[in-house]
DNA sequence: TGTACATCAGTGAACGCGCGTTCACTGATGTAC
DNA sequence: TGTACATCAGTGAACGCGCGTTCACTGATGTAC
C-alpha cells in the first residue's frame, strides 16, 4: 500500500464530490455568469447545507481558482490532442472553436471581461505557455520567406516569451495573428454580436483561416 | 418661454446630479468591474444616503442601461468624428483604439462577457448599426477587385444587415474582418493576456491594420 | 415686496435577501487490536 | 469476529455584511397672487 496516493474510499470519495461541486459550478456559470457563482447555491443544489462544502474547497476563491485552471487545462488538451492526431494549423483552429462553442462561458472565464484586481496563478500561465507552445509548433511548417514588416522586425528583438522555443520569427508572428483574429471572430460570436445579421460565422471564420494558411 | 426642454434650475440641477451618478458609476467600474456596481456604494461616495438615488434612477438595471447607451454613444461619436475629421480606415482604427486604452473597463462593458441573461434595449443596436455604417462607408474606397472566397458568396446572399447600405459586399467583408480582427488584438491586450510576453501590443495592433489595408 | 402654497431633494428607519464564513455538534465510516 | 477508538462528512445556528428597494418624513427651493 502505497503512503502516498489518494486510493483510500473515503479519498475517492473526496475526490469525486470535489468534482460533482465544479460540474455544479460550471452549470451555474453557464446559466448566470461566473460572477454569479455562489457556494451556498452550489450547496443547495447538491442537497447538502452551505458550510458542507467547505470540506472540499477552502473557500469561494479556491473553487474559481481550479475551475480557470480546469479550463486552461483542458484547452490544452484539446488542442495537444489535435496536434497528436496529426492535424495542421487549420485543424487546431476547429478544435478551437469546437472547444469554445461547447461552453461559451468557460471560454469567456478565460478570455473574457477581466476582474481588475485579480492575478492568475503560477501554473495557469504555465499551462497557457504549453498552448502556445503547440500553436508555434503548427505554425513553424507554414512559415515561409517572412515580410519584413515592422513588427517583424520589432519581434526579432523581443521574443522572450518563446525563448524556450526555437521557432523561427515568423512563426511567433504568424501564432500571434492566429491567435488574435480566431479570438476575435470567436469571442464576437460567443458573445452575441453577430445575431440578427444574417450570415453564418462559421463561414467567417472559415474564411480568416483561409486568410491565415497563405 | 417652452414648456418642454430642461431649463430650469431644478432640470438643471437634476441632469448635473445624473452625470455625476454616472462619473461615479464609472470610477467604479473601472475600478472593480461591472458585476461590483453598486448603488449603495455610489450614494457613499457622493456624500449622499442610499435611498436619494432613486430620485435620479429608477434603480440600478435603469443606471447600467444608460451607461451602456452612453458607451456605444461615445464610441459612435469618436468614430464618426475622426471620419468627419477625414480619417480613413487606418484613422479610424486608431480611433476606435485610443477611445477603448482610454477605459478598458468601458470598452469589455460593450464587447466583454455577455450576461446569460441580459439583451440590450433596441436604442443601443441602433447606435451600434451608425457605427457599422460609419466603418463600412471607410471600407467603401478600398475594395478592389474582391476575392471568390466561399465567404464572400454567402455575404452576397446574407447580407440584410446593412439593407439599408448600398456598399458592394466586399466592403461589408472588408468591415468584418477590419471589426473582428482589432477587436481581437485589442481585447486580448485589454484583457492582460500580452503582459510579460515583451513585445509592444502597439506594433502589432499596427501590423494586422497594414495587413488589412491591401 | 411679502405671504401662502406646492414641489421636490434628501434622510433615516426598515424589510428581506443571499452571501461567505466560523463554530460546536452529531452520527456514520473506517482502523487497530 | 467483536470491541474501542479515531477520523471525518455533514448539520444547524449564528455572525456580520452589503445589497436593492420601500416608505413616511423633514426642510429647503421655487411659484402664484
Amino acid at each position: 500500500m502505497a503512503k502516498t496516493g489518494a486510493d483510500t474510499p473515503r479519498e475517492r470519495y473526496r475526490a469525486q464530490l470535489r468534482e460533482e461541486i465544479k460540474r455544479h459550478a460550471w452549470e451555474q456559470i453557464a446559466t448566470a455568469g461566473a460572477s454569479a457563482l455562489s457556494l451556498n447555491a452550489i450547496a443547495k443544489q447538491m442537497g447538502l447545507s452551505g458550510p458542507a462544502l467547505y470540506r472540499y474547497y477552502a473557500g469561494r476563491d479556491e473553487l474559481i481558482t481550479e475551475l480557470v485552471r480546469d479550463a486552461y487545462r483542458s484547452l490544452a488538451d484539446t488542442l495537444a490532442a489535435a496536434a497528436t492526431d496529426g492535424a495542421d494549423l487549420a485543424g487546431l483552429a476547429r478544435a478551437l472553436r469546437g472547444w469554445a462553442l461547447a461552453d461559451p462561458q468557460r471560454y469567456f472565464l478565460l478570455y473574457g471581461t477581466p476582474v481588475p484586481g485579480y492575478h492568475a496563478p503560477e501554473d495557469t500561465t504555465a499551462i497557457a505557455g504549453e498552448m502556445m507552445r503547440t500553436l508555434v509548433d503548427a505554425c513553424v511548417p507554414l512559415t515561409g520567406d517572412a515580410p519584413r514588416t515592422p513588427f517583424a522586425a520589432h519581434l526579432e528583438t523581443h521574443r522572450e516569451w518563446a525563448a524556450d522555443h526555437p521557432a523561427p520569427t515568423g512563426a511567433l508572428h504568424r501564432f500571434l495573428t492566429f491567435w488574435t483574429r480566431l479570438h476575435g471572430v470567436l469571442s464576437l460570436e460567443l458573445a452575441g454580436h453577430f445575431t440578427g445579421m444574417g450570415f453564418d460565422p462559421a463561414l467567417l471564420f472559415e474564411a480568416e483561416l483561409e486568410d491565415l494558411l497563405v
